[in-house]
DNA sequence: ACACTAATGCAATATTATAACATTTTATTC
DNA sequence: GAATAAAATGTTATAATATTGCATTAGTGT
């Protein structure tokens, strides 16, 4: 069982993350700007899914200065969309994408008790939500999948009590 | 192309729905309030998710009371424990249950043009689910999918254009 | 330097949801 | 049927999330 949430460097995720972040915006000619990159640190800060108004917090700590909310929401819609990050509808809350250079959805894994959300890479599931799709004459554009329960790590943990 | 959303008569959902809430509430012994029912209907006015503060203006010109904030949320939380509706995270908006005798978690196709929202009655797309989560020692207590795309309907009246 | 655009700052406000406590209604027991 | 308990609703206030509109600043090209 590999599992991303147990034993890993984090820092090695931040680090990864914020290096294709800059790549990625060179290439496309945006700019990662100072707050781009703050809010961004931030929502890497863990693999639990993160709120814009903790952001706003974690950065009013970190730097003495305390954005207004458009601020944060505006560096989040940039970072959206370019795929540096996922909204978890369900949660209110954003996410770091492992994969920003493909385009896509993600499809998230939440555990309802550590809180980490796992980032599913297979497509399995787009393939049947197209199939159900297709028999109502539907075209997908945003397939959103957030499901709720309880990781490998969480059951283990419960098991052993 | 059997498309729900075009050519029914509605009062017929209107009224299944209603039908169905009440047998089941008599069934299940809890009380289906003048409230609930209010609410309930207004869910089910069409088949779009319908926002809970609208379900409160709704109530207001419908009734010549203005209903609080908590009253329908509570009537709401009341739907959702029984199956009756299902919540929309992505648009934070409430929509009717076509099937509240059978506990599930709704998968819906919710068109961008129309809002519309079409709910599926397929396992294919839980099995995908279960699938991915398996591999990850993931277990799944509550998938939550909201596909966003363009509906049958809505295809066809842009081509005609 | 000038004009132009993108990005950010800032104040106010909109939208969605809940907490806390009072009152009313309904069911249960004596 | 009155006393009691439980459930439901009313009411006020407030929390949490998100956006609008406009002013200011920082880059970019001429
Ligand atoms: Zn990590
Ligand atoms: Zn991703
Ligand atoms: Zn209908
Ligand atoms: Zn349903």
């Amino acid at each position: 069982m590999h599992n991303i949430l147990q034993q890993h460097n984090h820092q090695h995720c931040i680090d990864d993350a914020l290096a294709r972040a800059r790549e990625l915006c060179q290439r496309r000619q945006v700019k990662f700007t100072r707050i781009r990159e703050q809010v961004l640190a931030c929502v890497w800060a863990n693999h639990q899914p993160v709120g814009a108004y903790t952001i706003l917090e974690e950065i009013a700590k970190d730097s003495d200065r305390r954005p207004a909310p458009p601020t944060v929401y505006r560096a989040l819609d940039f970072l959206l969309e370019n795929g540096l990050v996922h909204r978890i509808a369900s949660l209110n809350a954003f996410v770091g994408c492992k994969n920003p250079n493909h385009h896509h959805q993600g499809h998230f894994l939440i555990c309802r008790q550590c809180r980490n959300a796992i980032e599913l890479d297979t497509d399995v599931i787009n393939s049947a939500i197209n199939a159900a799709a297709t028999q109502h004459g539907f075209a997908v554009e945003a397939p959103c999948v957030e499901v709720v329960g309880c990781c490998a790590n969480c059951q283990e943990l419960s098991d052993n009590e």
